[in-house]
DNA sequence: TGTACATCAGTGAACGCGCGTTCACTGATGTAC
DNA sequence: TGTACATCAGTGAACGCGCGTTCACTGATGTAC
C-alpha cells in the first residue's frame, strides 16, 4: 500500500521511496504485533525483519514511541474511514454494525489496540480523540433517522441533562440507542476475538446478530 | 491477607512466613500492574519494591512466568468466588450483575487480565479453563429460574443444536439470555474501565443499569 | 537447658541478552552548472 | 553530456540499561539430642 501524495505538489523519487519504506515498516510492525501481541513491539526486531539494522529506522521514525503512536492513530483512522463509508451508504445501523464487526475480524490486534486493555498512564493525543469523536458522530448519524419509541427510560432522562458530547445532534432516545449499540457490539466482538466463546460450539456471528436485532427490532 | 492452611495439619512458623511473603509478593505485583499496565511486570522490580534482591524471589516462585500464571489464576478465582457468592444468595441476575461490576471496578487491571487483550500464542492451562466454566455455570444458575418468553428467535434455534457446553442445564432461551447478559455486561464495563466514556458526561452506572433492564425487564 | 547440626531465606557477583538510542562513517542517488 | 557537489539512506561500533536467571555464599531460624 503506497501512501499517496495528498496535494498536487510533485513528489520526487526520493520522497516516494521514503513514503513506501515508511509504510512497509508499519506493515512489518503490525505483523509483529499480530504474532506476539500488542505490547511486544521491538524497534530492532522490526528493523531486522525489514532487512535493515536498528539505527536505520531513525531515518523514518523519531523513536519507538513515535512508531507506536502512529500505529494507534492509523488504527483509529481506518476504523473511522470504515464507519464513515458505511454511514455514507445510508443511515442503516445494521449495515454499520456489520461493517464494524468485519473491521474488527479483519485484524484483531488492530481492534485491541483501539479497544483493548488500556495502559494506566497513557493519555491519547488530541488528534486521536478527534478521530474517536468522528466515529461517534457517524454512529449518531446512523441512528438519527430512527423513530422515537415509548416513554423515556430513567437513563434517557439522565441523558437529557448530559448530552453536550452529542452537540445537540440527537435526542436522548437516539443517544441511548447509540450507546447500547456500541456497548453490545464491543461486548460481543471483543469476547469473540479474545476467544472466550471457543469451547462453546455456537456461531458468534449469530449472537452478534441477535444482540443487534434485540436493539433494533425488539422495542422500536 | 494471610493464606490460611486448607487442612487440619499444623503449619510451622516457617510455613506461615513463606505463605505470608508469597502473598505479599503477589500484592506487590498487582500494585505494579495497576501502575504500569498488565504487560509491564518485572520480577526484579517486584523484588526491589519488597525490599529484596531479585534472586530472592526464586525462593517463592519458580520463574517470572510462574508468578504471572498464578496471578491470572487468582484473578479468575476471585471472580468465580464473587459470582458464586452472589448466586448462592439467590438466583437474581440483577444482583449478580452488580456484583460482577463491583468486582471489575474494584481492580480494573485484574479485570483486564481476565477479559482484556489476549496474547496471540497463549493458551490457558486447564485449571483456568475450569474456573471459567465455574463462572459460566453460576451465571446459568442465575437465569435458570427465569420464565420462558415468546417464540424462539433464530439464535435460540441455533443454540438448540449447540448447547453441549451448558450440559443440558438450561433451555436455549436461558442460554441466549446468559450470553446477552455476559456480552452486555462486558461491553459496558470494559468500555467504562478503558475510559471510552470519559468526555461524555453521563454516568456509566446508569448505562449499565439500562442495558441490564432492557435484557431482564424489557421482553421477559 | 545447652550444644551440634540441618534447614533455608536472602545476598552479591556474575552471566548473556535484547532493548532503545547516539554517532561518525560510507556509498549511492539526485541536482546544478 | 560530463563533472562537482549536496543530499541522505543505511551501516557498524558503541553506550548504558534492565531484564530473567544461576550460583556459591552467609547468617539467622528451627530441630534433635
Amino acid at each position: 500500500m503506497v501512501e499517496a501524495a495528498e496535494n498536487g505538489t510533485k513528489t520526487s523519487p526520493r520522497e516516494r521511496y521514503r513514503a513506501r519504506v515508511r509504510s512497509e515498516i508499519k506493515e512489518c510492525a503490525w505483523r509483529q504485533m499480530a504474532e506476539a501481541g500488542t505490547s511486544a513491539l521491538s524497534f530492532n526486531a522490526v528493523a531486522k525483519q525489514m532487512g535493515m539494522t536498528g539505527p536505520a529506522l531513525y531515518r523514518y521514525f523519531a523513536s519507538r514511541d513515535d512508531l507506536i503512536t502512529e500505529l494507534i492513530r492509523d488504527a483509529y483512522r481506518s476504523l473511522a474511514d470504515t464507519v464513515q463509508a458505511a454511514v455514507e451508504a445510508g443511515p442503516d445501523p445494521v449495515a454499520l454494525a456489520h461493517a464494524m464487526r468485519a473491521w474488527a475480524l479483519a485484524d484483531p490486534q488492530r481492534y485491541f489496540l483501539v479497544f483493548g486493555t488500556p495502559v494506566p498512564g497513557y493519555h491519547a493525543p488530541g488528534e486521536i480523540t478527534q478521530i474517536a469523536d468522528e466515529v461517534m458522530t457517524c454512529m449518531l448519524a446512523a441512528f438519527a433517522a430512527l423513530p422515537e419509541s415509548g416513554p423515556a427510560t430513567p437513563f434517557e432522562t439522565h441523558l437529557e441533562s448530559h448530552r453536550e458530547w452529542a452537540e445537540g445532534h440527537a435526542s436522548p432516545a437516539a443517544l441511548r440507542r447509540v450507546l447500547a449499540f456500541w456497548t453490545r457490539l464491543h461486548g460481543a466482538v471483543s469476547l469473540e476475538l479474545a476467544g472466550h466463546f471457543t469451547g462453546m460450539g455456537f456461531d458468534p456471528a449469530l449472537l452478534f446478530a441477535a444482540e443487534l436485532d434485540d436493539l433494533l427490532g425488539g422495542e422500536g
